[in-house]
DNA sequence: GCCTAAAATTTCAAGCTTGAAATATTTTTG
DNA sequence: CAAAAATATTTCAAGCTTGAAATTTTAGGC
């Protein structure tokens, strides 16, 4: 007989679990950002990751990181760019490339933001002890090999 | 000192793993659906959802048992429905309110999709032994009830 | 040095998603 | 019972996201 444990099913139901967990504790997130700094959260993915490499990313870079499409990312650089968050410069030793970096006032308003995000995702984490932290990050650790 | 173990840091940090094995799967999930039956994840969430409650739901259940907004719902549901998989029914004793179900193509449809979607999900979390599984559900378990 | 392949980015159409406003119906309340 | 509040759904604009095609530039093979 074929998954005598019902492993499959209880593979099938983690991951409805996890969609579950992930996705609303995204929407918590959103809301915060949409109702306490009026932005959303790809804008604020995108500036983190600007704001983890401040010498500059090309794009590919970037939709690497996030795990999105070039596309996706473009677009939401243009808007950042147009709203003087952030910035592109063209690489002079390889005219197809571009790097992108915050500006002084995507630096600035990105110190605002990340407080009140870091504040959040502890109220959505508080109730796991130090030690179950360590545990699923242990087991995010072993899927990430797998899942990327 | 505030956050002296650095607890903070840590969750922040597990958020962003969390979020990387998700869309890691997402991502892979999407893509067996496009390439193996040319449809789409949200289409297949609905479907699922509708599979599930054979005896049909009102708009607002879906939508909450999906955790997206009512006009995202109605957005996937007129797809369906233009392609005959689904099929919304008015109430008669609520006016208001239309029960969508899956037709019959709709539901021999997603008995392929499932069988693929199933042995995808079983792949990704392959690495993950029995007992890991149930760890895993058990942390997940503890966070659904803050982050819902 | 050319020519082809590869790489980086943008553009585009289609679909997804949100949150707010509009519409329609039912329930509650004065 | 009429008015007001609540509920269910749709509509809408704006932004997000993807994957494919187009554009531009660089690198490699001959």
């Amino acid at each position: 007989m074929s998954d005598p444990d019902g492993l499959s099913k209880r593979r099938l139901k983690m991951w409805i679990r996890l969609l579950g967990v992930t996705r609303g504790a995204e929407s918590h997130l959103r809301e915060h950002l949409r109702l306490q700094h009026d932005t959303t959260l790809p804008r604020f993915d995108v500036m983190a990751a600007l704001w983890r490499r401040r010498e500059g990313v090309t794009m590919s870079e970037l939709s690497r990181m996030l795990l999105v499409s070039n596309g996706n990312a473009t677009a939401v650089v243009d808007r950042l760019e147009k709203d003087g968050l952030a910035k592109r410069t063209p690489l002079a030793t390889d005219r197809r490339t571009v790097h992108v970096a915050l500006t002084d006032a995507g630096l600035q308003q990105f110190e605002t933001l990340a407080q009140g995000h870091e504040a959040e995702v502890n109220s959505l984490f508080a109730r796991l002890t130090d030690t179950e932290i360590d545990q699923l990050t242990g087991l995010l650790k072993k899927l990430r090999k797998d899942t990327e």
